[in-house]
DNA sequence: CAGGTAGTTTAGGCTAGGTTAAATTTGAAT
DNA sequence: ATTCAAATTTAACCTAGCCTAAACTACCTG
């Protein structure tokens, strides 16, 4: 009973909550109710009334006062979601001179209006790029997705070398002062210092270029160590 | 009073309802109640009540029982959207590879999307074409449109040539056998023959290839006869 | 100039998706 | 085990946009 498969398209809301549970659930194993309103800016009991709604269609399930979980469908619409929005971006950026940090916002509206097929063209005007401007995955078109484990720059070990992998989309100014210190996912560096009680890191580059990052920012870059 | 220059994105539908009625004034002087609703494929009644919301931001004077006519304000944002959609599908086609007649359906959903820097980009890309791929002129980004007037196909005097300037966009299954007749906006042919009550016009092409057009098609082809 | 028809508006209703206030459940801390 | 705060759900309500049925107006025609 009830999904019946439909192939419709989804509301511009559902699509946002299915994406916004989709990223709860892998950050942090569960979707709880207050985490999605607070994702999307909206009120708890909007949360819980829609809820009710999305696993009616069995794009989720739903235990009282627990939590929510993604079913088949629900995982399966989130990454073509996903999927859109990263091509959007990598899109713009590429074909269209955006810059890296006011990309998210004009993805965030056009994923909801592309069809398949555009996406399809963007995707093939790119080569087909297995990660975004941002270093995150693009998942295929028929849903896999990678799922690289990488290392906070905080978790380096100091002389160690690395390269930085991944930062996040939204945050359009953090984004911005992270390309001001030359950091851009593929970047090599070496760590030179870490600094106790969460202190900064202090990085670098191939030129001879050091910066220092603060605790909270180096924690939030995704890297991979140089074995 | 009312309006207040808002400079707030106005909804998916008023966006509709604008472009429609912008529509239908330049074709027929007026916009009636019932031929926005036919247009939007709505009932008569829903179009009443948005009339009066729309009175009320002062995009639209209303008229009881008579008709509607755009403000300064609601033509401004019409020719906003109708320059949205012909740079859209002039992008898609020119840099997407999409074909003629599959591009509205894309545009009309993008064009609720877009922002204005998305456009400006596009339109930058694309050199800043005056017309689109329809032949439809492009208003530009202070709201300016050419308004040159053409003459439909089965109006041009037999042994007189004429080009091509504009067809329509919305029949996907019409543009795709307008094309097939080798029919595209700027080509250049002798009218051979035109038989009477509302019979079909015979064309000639430059390579001496002949065509048979049937009224109805013929007459929704806008030319310019070469003087 | 009286009517009838076509077009328009009003009235009353529905759904999606949001709100706040109040009730309920969970689970952590005594 | 009890209590209590935080999280969640329920209840009641709102707006945008649509709907149908009924009332109203304009205007054409005899």
């Amino acid at each position: 009973m009830a999904a019946a498969e439909a192939r419709q398209r989804l509301s511009r809301s559902i699509e946002d909550y299915l994406k916004v549970i989709y990223k709860l659930q892998s950050e942090s194993g569960s979707a709880q109710t207050s985490a999605i309103a607070e994702a999307l800016s909206i009120a708890p009991p909007s949360v819980s009334g829609m809820v009710k709604r999305l696993a009616e269609t069995g794009l989720l399930t739903h235990t009282r006062y627990r939590g929510v979980q993604l079913t088949e469908a629900g995982e399966r619409q989130a990454l073509k979601m996903l999927r859109r929005h990263r091509i959007i971006e990598t899109y713009l950026i590429g074909q269209l001179e955006y810059d890296w940090h006011n990309v998210h916002e004009e993805a965030e509206r056009l994923e909801h209006a592309v069809s398949e097929e555009l996406i399809e063209r963007m995707d093939h005007a790119l080569g087909r790029p297995s990660h975004d401007p941002h270093g995150a995955p693009i998942p295929t078109a028929d849903g896999e997705i990678e799922t690289t484990k990488y290392t906070p720059m905080t978790d380096i070990a100091v002389g160690a070398a690395a390269h930085l992998r991944m930062v996040g989309d939204k945050d359009s100014e953090r984004l911005r002062f992270i390309a001001s210190l030359g950091l851009r996912p593929g970047v090599q560096f070496d760590v030179v210092a870490r600094q106790p009680f969460n202190g900064p890191v202090t990085i670098r580059f191939g030129d001879e270029r050091e910066e220092v990052v603060g605790y909270e920012l180096a924690h939030s870059l995704q890297c991979e160590e140089v074995k």
